[in-house]
DNA sequence: ACCGAATGAGACGTCAACGTCTCATTCGGT
DNA sequence: ACCGAATGAGACGTTGACGTCTCATTCGGT
């Protein structure tokens, strides 16, 4: 059922209850039984959103092995939830920023420690911060999965697309 | 008037049209004279992206000299209205798929014009695409435009951290 | 087959934002 | 100083989504 919903908010991040309860394939009033409200839905996706991502950075394993392919296999992870960390990402984006929520504060440092580790190996330059390196990684992600919602990348070009961009840039390098 | 409400609608794009016309400094009434509805502002909003857009890559003549420098000094051009290309491209996202502006098209026609010139030059790399190149450019710039809204970004650091990670990406290379 | 729980469909009141309207005031040109 | 146009403030009705409620139906376990 959060997942019906969070595929069609992804697309749609203005829709109604009611398309979001008929995209779950149940009645309004079924919804509204499972979560007091739209606030109450939101932050259900939000909770869902971050166990997902954190399954994901669990699952990629990225404090071991080279950065660089800890990096590729945390965007190979997360490529089931793009469209959810879409959604969830504009949607923060409207609080007033004030307070974050505490579980995204943790997704963002492990996330981060990830770039940071990759600098002190080497892997990684360091004229660019964690921190943006970091948003830019969700910000990629978005991007990419609006793109493909749209059929102007190739679904499975996703990862390719995404990891290439973020690791080797647009320039055509000399060692390749 | 319209960068005020550009500006406002960047940060919290589902602002009332009291507040928008509040930020604007005007009443309510006299921002209905101008613009029938919230539909109108939206859209001519729209038209004043575009036109600022249209006027960043005509500045940083896109056309001409090696392409990547040209990417730089269209980043450079663009950092005034990233708040309300981020607004834009998101407000766009909510948009049902089937037709696309004229102008966007136009647009985003030439910048991905730069990024194939710049393969065909041997400056970029041809296994990412010019589109997924254009929606990364958008979408990195929308990013940063709000991480710096956060404070998680200097100000000054907009055009850095966006060129160097489109040009170069984060992998340390071995020529530097 | 039975029975309680859950569901779907729909009716209903509430509320916030919208868009229109009026009217007193202010602004700018002559 | 005059006058018309534009503005700000606010009242008003409309609309669409929300949240609650009821009731008939269906589902699932025993």
């Amino acid at each position: 059922m959060l997942r019906a919903a969070a595929a069609l908010l992804a697309r749609k991040s203005t829709a109604t209850m009611d398309e979001v309860a008929r995209a779950a394939g149940i009645g309004r009033a079924t919804l509204h039984r499972h979560f007091a409200g739209r606030e109450a839905l939101v932050k259900a996706l939000e909770a869902f959103g971050l166990e997902e991502f954190e399954a994901a950075v669990d699952r990629a394993a990225i404090e071991s092995g080279p950065a660089g392919d800890a990096l590729r296999r945390l965007i190979a992870e997360m490529e089931p939830a793009a469209e959810l960390l879409a959604f969830l990402v504009t949607e923060n984006q409207l609080f007033e920023g004030d307070q974050v929520d505490e579980g995204w504060a943790r997704l963002d440092a492990r996330v981060s420690a990830l770039f940071r580790r990759g600098q002190e190996q080497g892997d990684f330059r360091i004229d660019l911060s964690p921190i943006w390196l970091t948003e830019a990684l969700y910000g990629l992600i978005g991007t990419c999965a609006w793109t493909v919602m749209d059929g102007r990348v190739a679904k499975n070009e996703f990862q390719y697309m995404i990891t290439e961009l973020l690791l080797g840039g647009a320039r055509r390098s000399v060692e390749k």
